[in-house]
DNA sequence: CACGCGGGAA
DNA sequence: ACCCATCCCGCGTG
């Protein structure tokens, strides 16, 4: 093996990592072949991820650099033309999936063929072959270095970013070592702009760490001469402690060294490593290889793990005034070395430790034992943000941290309701006793007993400036006067709103864990996370998840409910708000959700019907004969309506608005219709089908859970679900479209059958309209507008409105001998629909305009 | 003091 | 371009 021959010839000394990677770093090793690299068919053959040592057949090479030219070289001959024409054939493929990105001139490596990923020099986006031998070890490494941005069946993008790529150096991955692996991973070499991208972004994020150790604080970097650079700043000067007093033209030169932290004997509880502790009671040795920061490496490309950490041997620091922190942290980030926060708990001696443990008999799964690993890698709590789905335990994974540095908790969350599940949650698992715990919510104001113990609170109640109660002052005292072990940011995506940020900078706490399961927003606030809490530590791939069988597998469908022409002419009359309305209260729409409902009830599933607007959602409930939950909807009424779903077999489906999202304990459901859906919000839409997802029965029909939306035909709807959707399929999951109910024509007291009703239905919406309408101070509709005239007023958008898209032909050809007919809805033809519809990236549009440009000039 | 209501905030 | 939720507080009842 090459690595090994690496050994053998001496490279295996401390300065290795780097010495080998600046070798294959270079581009041009790849395609140069010299007589060292023919040293055998085994050398490669066994090892697909060794760049050197390959055997090299020059004529398969020759080939493969010639079917990489561009397209448009000129041939003759017959064979040629044969060529020619499978070329383009293959070009129209490619052409298609990667719209007006041309890359064939790219050089690939001879043994392409097993290497899974390849880079784009332009935009850092990587592409990987999930269906790859090794795609899984591919995975853990990128999901460590970039931002998974599609993950589909077979073919998953990433892309490297300033952040993702901090994130990776927070974890404990070296530069150098970076670039190589993806060197080995590659198809292409890495791209020279890719490089130099990786340096200049690790070479100051990720550096340097904020360390309290025997409680003194400590600014701590790997790296000397990064601290040399940090000190020639005044204010970082200022507040550095000198434990003995030198003379500091020496001392300045000089910082602590000692060897750098390693996990060492931390057991994670739950974990299988802490089941082995238990029986093992000769527990000395390290723990087995298995989730240290460098098995990373170990499992993609096959270097020890000794050899990659040969470098983060010793950390240097020096001490820091404790009162100066705040000072410190800013001017780190103003001078682009952000600090990273650790948190060396076990050596922690001025905070009271805090007696909890997970309860024996309970057991934490491979992905959260993963994501906690990232955390604890090197013996000290990391601060950062883990991304999980709903129903896959994020619970567990915070209550599991904090079981593990064992000091005074934080909880924060967005609802009472989420508070008392924590609470109960926190009892459930582990042996925290009532005492320990405490909740502080508008209508308890619990403390905990005794030195240490866990507080769950809202962000509300602990960001709320104004106007308190003197007995949440006194609460807030307490919480800001002592110094937390560890706070829990739950749902953590809703930080960043200006509000709620304050909390972090108001409460001291040595580390922060934020859980989440959609990071994303629909502004940009969401990259402010990075800096406020931490880099994200682990991502989870939800197609992965369910395939394992932790999380339901879901299918997705849109269901096209075409308008009735009554109801369309009044849509297209009336102005947005009321617009809304008609869409929803669309009759046929009405009609697929009866449909469904009966469908899925007599399949013997538990429904959720979500409506965002209210009017809409008492209507359909009372129509449909169902119970319903909105904001509304008093505590003691919600939580009876809510036992019956639970345990009543002759309730099967309740609706719900918004309190649905959040804040409201679900019972399982198999099944969730969406009548309303406009606004386009990604983490709505995620955070809706993560209600099904503890769905775990039924595995006879491959599906345990199915999550539809109802849609109006030819509407702005069918833009906003375009645009939501793309958080879930960007995580896999593949939408089909349905245009046709097979079946709802006959069903027994279908409602609004007849003309009679559906325009006694309209003009109840319009009544309930205009009584509604008069609360608000909407515009009125423009005098002057004529019936199915597109006003300028509508959104801004009219040529380019999207059912000119998404208009099918003949829908007879679907309706095939299923209860349902389905037609694929390609991800691609969604990604293409969301694109045209938002406004372009300025980058795009720059080289649209030069495409433009190009193409005109050969016309 | 346990409620339910209305108000303000975001 | 926007409604629906939540939260907390204070006040009034039984």
């Amino acid at each position: 093996m090459a690595t090994k021959r690496y050994a053998d010839e001496g490279f295996s000394d401390a300065s290795f990592p780097s010495k080998r990677a600046r070798k294959t770093g270079d581009n041009d090793d790849y395609v140069d072949v010299d007589e060292d690299d023919f040293d055998g068919p085994d050398s490669a053959a066994n090892n697909s991820l060794i760049p050197r040592g390959a055997t090299i057949n020059f004529s398969a090479l020759t080939r493969k650099l010639a079917q990489n030219r561009k397209p448009n070289d000129d041939e003759d001959g017959p064979e040629e033309s044969s060529l020619t024409s499978h070329r383009k054939q293959q070009d129209n493929l490619v052409s298609h999936i990667f719209q007006d990105q041309d890359f064939s001139w790219l050089h690939l490596k001879p043994d392409h063929a097993s290497r899974p990923i390849w880079i784009s020099p332009e935009d850092g986006h990587i592409i990987l072959e999930a269906f790859s031998p090794i795609a899984e070890q591919a995975q853990d490494f990128l999901v460590a270095i970039s931002e998974p941005v599609s993950r589909p069946a077979f073919i998953h993008e990433y892309k490297l970013t300033p952040y993702s790529l901090y994130a990776a150096v927070s974890v404990g991955l070296q530069t150098e070592d970076i670039i190589e692996v993806l060197n080995r991973l590659s198809k292409v070499p890495v791209p020279e702009s890719i490089v130099t991208f990786i340096r200049e972004r690790t070479l100051s994020y990720g550096k340097v760490k904020l360390v309290l150790k025997h409680n003194k604080y400590y600014v701590e970097s790997t790296h000397p001469e990064t601290l040399q650079v940090l000190l020639k700043d005044k204010v970082i000067r200022d507040a550095r402690v000198h434990s003995q007093p030198t003379d500091n033209s020496i001392k300045a030169a000089t910082f602590t060294t000692s060897k750098a932290p390693v996990k060492g004997n931390l057991v994670i509880p739950g974990t299988k490593e802490a089941e082995k502790k238990k029986d093992d009671t000769t527990s000395g040795k390290q723990p087995a290889n298995g989730t240290t920061d460098a098995e990373l490496f170990t499992s993609v490309v096959g270097v020890d793990a000794d050899e990659v950490d040969e470098d983060d041997d010793n950390v240097h620091a020096f001490e820091i005034d404790d009162a100066k922190i705040d000072d410190v942290k800013k001017r780190c980030n103003e001078l682009e070395y952000p600090m990273l926060e650790e948190y060396d708990f076990r050596n922690d001696t001025v905070n009271a430790n805090l007696d909890i443990d997970l309860k024996p008999s309970t057991v934490i799964r491979p992905y959260q034992e993963t994501s906690l690993s990232k955390m604890f890698g090197n013996g000290r709590a990391r601060s950062g943000i883990i991304v999980l789905p709903c129903g896959a335990g994020k619970t567990l994974v915070g209550i599991t941290a904090a079981c593990t540095i064992k000091k005074s908790c934080l909880v924060l969350c967005t609802s009472s309701v989420s508070v008392m599940q924590w609470r109960q949650q926190f009892i459930q698992w582990s042996n925290v006793t009532d005492k320990q715990i405490a909740v502080f919510t508008a209508d308890q104001k619990e403390k905990f007993a005794g030195e240490s113990g866990i507080v769950v609170s809202t962000y509300s109640m602990v960001a709320n400036t104004h106007n308190r109660s003197h007995e949440s002052k006194k609460m807030m005292e307490f919480l800001t006067s002592r110094e937390w072990g560890f706070i829990l940011l739950d749902e953590v995506h809703v930080v960043p709103a200006a509000m709620f940020r304050r909390v972090v900078t108001t409460i001291k706490a040595h580390s922060k864990l934020g859980l989440t399961a959609t990071l994303v927003r629909e502004d940009e606030k969401i990259t402010d996370l990075n800096y406020m809490i931490g880099p994200k530590l682990y991502e989870a791939n939800w197609m992965d998840l369910a395939a394992k069988g932790h999380i339901a597998n879901v299918q997705c469908a849109e269901v096209w409910c075409p308008m009735t022409p009554e109801f369309y002419r009044e849509y297209l009359r009336e102005q947005s708000r009321k617009r809304m309305l008609l869409y929803c209260m669309n009759p046929k729409k009405f009609q697929a959700c009866q449909f469904l409902i009966k469908y899925h009830e007599d399949r013997g599933d538990k429904i959720i019907v979500f409506s965002d607007n209210v009017f809409a959602l008492e209507a359909y409930a009372k129509k449909l004969g169902k119970l319903y939950i909105h904001g509304g909807t008093g505590q003691v009424e919600r939580m009876r309506i809510l036992q019956h779903f639970q345990h009543s077999p002759a309730v099967n489906t309740i609706f719900l608005s918004k309190v649905g999202d959040t804040s409201i304990d679900l019972p399982e459901a198999t099944c969730l219709i969406q009548i309303s859906s406009h606004f386009g919000s990604r983490r709505q839409e995620a955070q809706r089908l993560g209600r099904i997802l503890r769905a775990k029965r039924r595995n006879d029909e491959g599906f345990n859970a199915f999550f539809y939306s109802l849609v109006s035909k030819d509407t702005q709807e069918m833009f906003y679900s375009t645009k939501r959707q793309q958080f879930l399929i960007d995580q896999g999951y593949a939408f089909k479209v349905i245009t046709h109910l097979d079946g709802l024509e006959e069903l027994p007291d279908l409602v609004y059958k007849t003309k009679e009703e559906q325009i006694e239905l309209i003009s109840s919406v319009l009544l309930a309209n205009e009584s509604e309408a008069e609360l608000g101070t909407d515009v009125r509709a423009g005098e002057g507008d004529l019936a199915g005239t597109i006003t300028s007023k509508d959104f801004g958008l009219p040529t380019k409105f999207p059912s000119v898209h998404r208009s099918t032909g003949s829908l007879a050809a679907l309706s095939g001998g299923q209860h349902m007919s389905y037609v694929e809805q390609n991800k691609s033809a969604n990604k293409k629909l969301a694109r045209e519809a938002a406004p372009r990236h300025k980058l795009f549009a720059k080289r649209e305009k030069e495409l433009q440009t190009a193409r005109k000039g050969r016309g």
